[in-house]
DNA sequence: CTGGGTACCATGCGTCGCATGGTAGCAGGA
DNA sequence: TCCTGCTACCATGCGACGCATGGTACCCAG
């Protein structure tokens, strides 16, 4: 009846993820495997591989990344992913939308005393 | 190409609202349309009515919370929502839930720097 | 030449927020 | 009386997204 800790992760990271790839990218591009080695990591913001290829087919869809192919020493090319100008605004949006929502959750939580 | 703020919104909604709406009930039992007014008006963490009574079902069907049917004055009956142990602490479960996943998202928006 | 690690991708499912619209009781004014 | 409007509840269908699963292909070690 009273779900997992998972579970609920699962939901929470709803529209959230996007933008932790998005900012993770801030430092410059990466290539999917590697992101999703780092955020599988620590276990809260990623599940597995799967959710991250269509989540990074949908940024680049939307225009706010943009990939070029490389070739790897080791193992087959590698895709890499670079923020955009636009994907810069975004994060921007979703930093203020996270804030005021962070905030009002952790309001109702507490209560108001 | 770039979302807007409040789609961006209905997505973080998603798994946190019905743990807002449980927290809600920690004060004492209330209805329906008194919820949804209270979460409605600060435009954060619930968009319409449609949204609740599902959830409210949910939360019922969940055990989570009980229900009992009040007269009322002046309109309809009400559905009075009341917090049950399990709610309260699938409530508990949730915090720790969100409390880890808040900071890995504050950590990841503001960067190592 | 075969096993395992690296790296990418496609497909289908379940859940949940939301839009929409509907039912019903009561109050007050024309 | 009738009718407009508020209160209060509920059902239905859609779309988006995280995830499980499985598949392809490259390279190196043994």
């Amino acid at each position: 009846m009273v779900p997992s800790e998972d579970s609920i992760l699962t939901n929470l990271r709803r529209g959230a993820l996007e933008y932790c790839v998005l900012a993770s990218l801030r430092e410059g591009e990466a290539y999917g495997f590697d992101i999703a080695r780092r955020l599988v990591a620590d276990g809260v913001l990623m599940g597995g591989e799967g959710t991250l290829y269509p989540l990074l087919a949908r940024l680049r869809k939307a225009g706010l990344v943009s990939t070029s192919w490389q070739e790897s020493d080791a193992g087959p090319p590698r895709r890499y992913y670079a923020i955009t100008d636009d994907g810069a605004r975004a994060l921007d949006t979703f930093r203020r939308a996270w804030t005021s929502f962070r905030d009002a959750v952790d309001l109702t939580l507490e209560g108001p005393r």
